[in-house]
RNA sequence: GCGUCGGUGGUAGAGUGGUCAAUUACACCACGCUGUAAACGUGGCGCCCUUGCGGCUACGGAGGUUCGAAUCCUCCCCGGCGCA
């Protein structure tokens, strides 16, 4: 049968992993590299959806766990969240792995190891010691089957498993569905990250059954395995081979946290992934990271940086990052970026964006967000121009030459 | 003119004999955010420096009481309110 969802390689960059590819699905096709704008709660916050595609938005990723916290089911009668949100885009939604890692470690850097106790499961009905989650300030407890966890919004008991996440992501209707996975904490220990990982294909395996045995949403959506292994290069080999053998539509990098984390051994796990399917980098984006990840293989990323950062007043520029709010730029008449040529720097100035944070207006941080957004997806644009035309590595050097951060 | 209340750091506003260079908020300054519990968070915010449980100057002004005052007393200046 054919998939809903594959990949065609259209340039490989000699040297490198880097590659220029498009990826279809029923929503139309992706250019990639490309950069995919976050919509968590089926919103890229403070940009409106008939804007996408002025700003070279080619797909969104929303969430499994936060819509299933509230709207699931309203986005399912809506028909999915693509249609719920008014784009006709093709969507991805993340499985809530991750929200598993940072409501379990609690918010913030201060990362702490997961309780590796074996939390009993009778009839499939989860035993949750409330206590031991709390008493650690935690949200989440990981037992072999899934996890259970207190909402954040409402402190109400839920379960997750790899067999109910790709249900809601069913339910969803995204185009691009993301296996359950654990995303765990970079400082784990070796025995832990193992541990956690071994889990992880354990559970992509029952994610890649249930999706596959649901003929209608097999039929519709694509989905991606999750590699982990935390920063170790063995482990991180080890799971890019064991995903690699089961049959994904593409394949997702997970637990990344920083470029001297997994950036470095990227192509080693790439390397081993199948090189005619899709690779996504979670949650990975800053300028600097798009060059490094597409080197190493990498087709589309996803990143809330723009957005947030453009909320709370960082810009990107060629040059490097600026907050907005900074005294130096009262009076400059400037726009954010000489070069960028968004709706946003042909219109305002500096000045200006500064003018709307100083006094609090929220265009501030919808304009900040629109030019942050069209300064990811344009460069992801040249990047892909640059491998079409044989010149990635010059215009990576030339790139990485004039943006400092 | 008499009476009364009040004058504190950029602003508002605590403090009302020592632990006060002075709570707090706002403003201001800087920085940080990487599969979004984030339109959020952290730090700074009198001056000086060899940056220290350091020095100096400060709570309208001048004096005084006291071991010690932003805090008590006296006079002066300024403001609100009331009566003339």
């Amino acid at each position: 049968m054919v998939r809903p969802v594959s990949f065609r390689i259209e340039k490989e960059n000699p040297g490198s992993l880097a590659r220029a590819g498009v990826l279809t699905t029923p929503h139309g096709e992706i250019k990639t590299p490309t950069f995919i704008a976050v919509a968590t709660k089926a919103t890229v916050k403070g940009v409106l959806p008939d804007r996408f595609e002025s700003l070279g938005v080619q797909s969104v990723i929303a969430n499994a766990y936060h819509l299933f916290l509230s709207g699931l089911e309203t986005v399912e009668k809506a028909g999915g969240v693509g249609k719920f949100m008014g784009t006709s885009l093709p969507t991805m939604t993340d499985s809530g792995g991750f929200q598993v890692f940072s409501l379990g470690v609690g918010f913030g850097k201060k990362v702490s190891k997961f309780l590796p106790e074996q939390k009993a499961v009778e009839e499939g009905v989860a035993v949750f010691d409330e206590e031991l989650a709390t008493s650690h300030g935690k949200l989440a407890v990981i037992d072999e089957e899934g996890v259970s966890f207190t909402s954040h919004l409402d402190g109400t008991l839920h379960r997750f498993t790899p067999e109910r996440s790709i249900e809601l992501q069913h339910q969803l209707g995204a185009d691009i569905i993301f296996a359950f996975d654990e995303c765990t904490s970079p400082t784990a220990d070796y025995k832990y990250q193992k541990e956690a990982m071994e889990r992880t294909h354990r559970w992509a395996g029952r994610s890649l059954k249930a999706h596959r045995q649901n003929v209608e949403k097999n039929a519709a959506q694509g989905i991606f395995g999750i590699v982990q292994g935390g920063r170790f290069e063995d482990l991180r080999i080890e799971s890019a081979k064991e995903l690699a053998g089961m049959d994904f539509d593409g394949y997702g990098i997970g637990g990344s946290f920083s470029k001297e984390d997994i950036l470095g051994i990227l192509d080693k796990v790439n390397r081993e992934l199948p090189k005619g399917k899709p690779r996504h980098l979670l949650g990975i984006g800053e300028p600097e990271d798009l060059f490094i990840g597409v080197a190493a293989g990498i087709d589309t990323f996803d990143c809330v940086l723009p957005t947030r950062n453009g909320r709370n007043g960082t810009l990107y520029t060629r040059a490097g990052k600026i907050n907005i709010s900074g005294a130096q730029y009262r009076e400059d008449f400037s726009p954010p970026d000489s070069e960028c040529g968004c709706s946003v720097c042909k219109n305002h100035t500096r000045a200006y964006l500064r003018h709307l944070f100083r006094t609090n207006e929220m265009l501030g941080p919808i304009l900040a967000t629109t030019h942050n957004i069209r300064f990811l997806t344009r460069l992801a644009e040249q990047i892909r121009e640059a491998i079409l035309n044989g010149n990635f590595e010059d215009f990576k050097e030339k790139f990485m030459c004039e943006y400092k951060n």
